[in-house]
DNA sequence: ACTGCCCCTGAACGGTCGTTCATTTGGCAG
DNA sequence: CTGCCAAATGAACGACCGTTCAGGGGCAGT
């Protein structure tokens, strides 16, 4: 077979009540994002995006740099809008770092249930960047997990959270890691046609991160 | 720019000594390996994996069928020798679920941070094969999850489990898969020049997931 | 020395890719 | 009704893709 294999059948049909509503650029994000998030960006043409959203190619350039140009900008807005919430939702929870672990961890997991397409994207595809803009999302990601380390710090000092030790000692960046990892990939299994609710999922993995972290009652 | 930019700078210089020592078809296996790790499936091509090995791209054929039953074949052979250990790591540790959990853990987590490469790949370049292959792959990992389901059943049916409930019930299923996304995703920040070894990594992981589940001590 | 076989080579094929660009379109200000 | 210009078109370009295939050693068996 020469033929390259199309990963999932086609491209979706453009819908017409949704092409004409909002300005092309927004369509376009939209396109990109449903198409990247179930076929992967290497294997998402140009051409694919743009028919989906009822244009053809070269109106792609209206608008973007390149193809490079638009995933950067689909994923920096991701993320900067999840760092964004993240801060915010610590911040409103109070002083006491359990009721700061599980405001961040229901922000988190609810957004990474509910934004599904948006959060796998922004995970999966970054390697797919140059050098400059990947390390733009990576300090962002940084920050986020120091936001977690921070928390466990506090609790740890605090003596609200009695965390498992590492070769004799705490070392929350690895516990931090272990817990975003499991956060994160919601995304990745959770279905709207799943059994649980979002509210649901969140709570459970706020308990088991409690519990992960040795959380006093 | 019309040229296509290569996502890392180029493929390995093939190492004399290596090229020399194996058969080739071992060889193609290692190199498609470390590039699909590298770089990603779709952006590979047949001549960067032989000449990664010192041949060139039709050589390819006289092993396999296709790019694709290369891929197939490096993830099945993976994702087997996963299954079976997993298994027999549970076989062999008693009967006390805490233990099997225990022993679960450590096996499955040393062998995400001992073969990053593998795991990798085996966990993130499934989506390229075609629906039968992947189905065939998404059965072993479903039995994977089992084996993790069926040992906190036990855990919870002796009272030796306590996990966190999810709207009133349990969702055992919902939790192996939290586990296990935070098990797997080890092999995606462990890196060998990290603080942590190998067994101290998966003593951590191991205590996480009993207090996950509310192990009696 | 010859045959048969396995493996490799490297040109060639049909196709698709991201991107460019001359041209056309369509809506609105004057 | 005219002129204008941003936006869209679709053919074209050069590059590279996976795969095929005719040809060419090298080596075992006879």
């Amino acid at each position: 077979m020469t033929k390259r294999k199309p990963v999932r059948t086609a491209a979706a049909v453009p819908v017409a009540a949704e092409r004409e509503q909002r300005p092309p650029i927004e369509a376009i994000r939209a396109a990109a994002f449903q198409q990247f998030a179930e076929r992967g960006y290497p294997v998402v043409t140009v051409r694919d995006i743009m028919k989906a959203c009822g244009l053809t190619q070269g109106a792609l350039y209206n608008h973007f740099k390149s193809k490079d140009e638009l995933l950067h900008d689909i994923i920096a807005s991701t993320q900067g809008e999840l760092e964004r919430i993240c801060q915010q939702a610590v911040a409103g929870a109070g002083d006491d770092p359990r009721a700061k672990l599980a405001a961040f961890v229901r922000v988190y997991v609810m957004r990474h249930c509910r934004l599904r397409v948006e959060a796998l994207v922004a995970n999966r595809e970054i390697g797919w960047l140059d050098a400059a803009r990947v390390a733009d999302i990576r300090r962002s990601r940084r920050a986020i997990r120091d936001v977690v380390v921070a928390i466990l710090r506090q609790g740890v000092e605090s003596g609200l959270f009695d965390p498992p030790l590492t070769g004799g000692r705490q070392d929350l960046k690895a516990i931090a890691m272990a817990l975003l990892d499991q956060w994160t990939h919601v995304s990745m299994w959770y279905g709207p046609g799943g059994q649980i609710a979002e509210e649901e999922m969140s709570r459970l993995y706020a308990d088991m991160a409690l519990r992960a972290v040795g959380a006093r009652p």
